[in-house]
DNA sequence: ATAGAGATTGCCT
DNA sequence: GGCAATCTCTATA
């Protein structure tokens, strides 16, 4: 069996690079809240003023002003009267981005995200999408603006060892109509618990 | 003040 | 495959 490794937090710079940098570095850590965690297997990139399909394409407004600021902290919004959707603020210095969590395999916690979950019928339901990881972690809007990076944050992203994969799946995003050729969705190659259609 | 669209999900045909 | 549910945000008047 392999060493134990400590799973650590990711620093400051992890965050302050492009979302299309980090992004494909997102896949394999991961996203914990409470005793609940899933590896990240598929994020999009969300490129603030220079993507049309950004909530930060229009400028610092109440709602994006988080991503032209913080990385490292978490985006949280309300999607379609109903989800909830995980972003993790990543961009350089004055300008904005984030990363949007689109899929977890769970690793802890499972029974929990099972009961949190219960339309899912197959494990594989429980988190290939951005809405139901968000409910299957128990992500909602309490926890907007968490710092990723700090141990007091009730949400963290962790590096358990991992590697990102040599060779990410990449494609157009899902679920938008503008700049939909963009090939900005990375997941993790064959991981069942990516969401659909690939 | 009001209207329309939206980074989704799940049920129905 | 089509579409309703449901509400926040943003733009327009």
């Amino acid at each position: 069996m392999a060493a134990a490794r400590r799973a650590r937090l990711l620093s400051r710079s992890f965050y302050a690079r492009s979302p299309l940098a980090v992004a494909p570095e997102l896949l394999n850590k991961v996203v914990r809240h409470g005793d609940r965690a899933g590896r990240i297997v598929e994020v999009e990139a969300y490129c603030g003023l220079d993507d049309p399909a950004s909530h930060a394409f229009r400028g610092p407004t109440p709602r994006a002003a988080i991503m032209f600021d913080r990385p490292g902290h978490l985006y949280v919004y309300f999607s379609y009267g109903m989800h909830w959707c995980a972003n993790v603020v990543a961009h350089e210095r004055d300008h904005a981005g984030a990363v949007l969590l689109r899929a977890i395999e769970p690793v802890e916690g499972i029974d929990a995200m099972r009961a949190a979950r219960p339309k899912a019928r197959r494990d594989t339901d429980v988190g290939n999408g951005p809405g139901k990881l968000t409910q299957a972690l128990g992500i909602d809007g309490q926890v907007l603006g968490v710092d990723l990076r700090a141990s007091t944050s009730p949400v963290h992203v962790l590096d358990d060892g991992t590697p990102p994969p040599d060779d990410p799946v990449v494609g157009p995003r899902i679920g938008i109509k503008v700049a939909v050729d963009e090939p900005w969705r990375f997941s993790v190659p064959g991981n069942p618990h990516r969401s659909k259609p690939w």
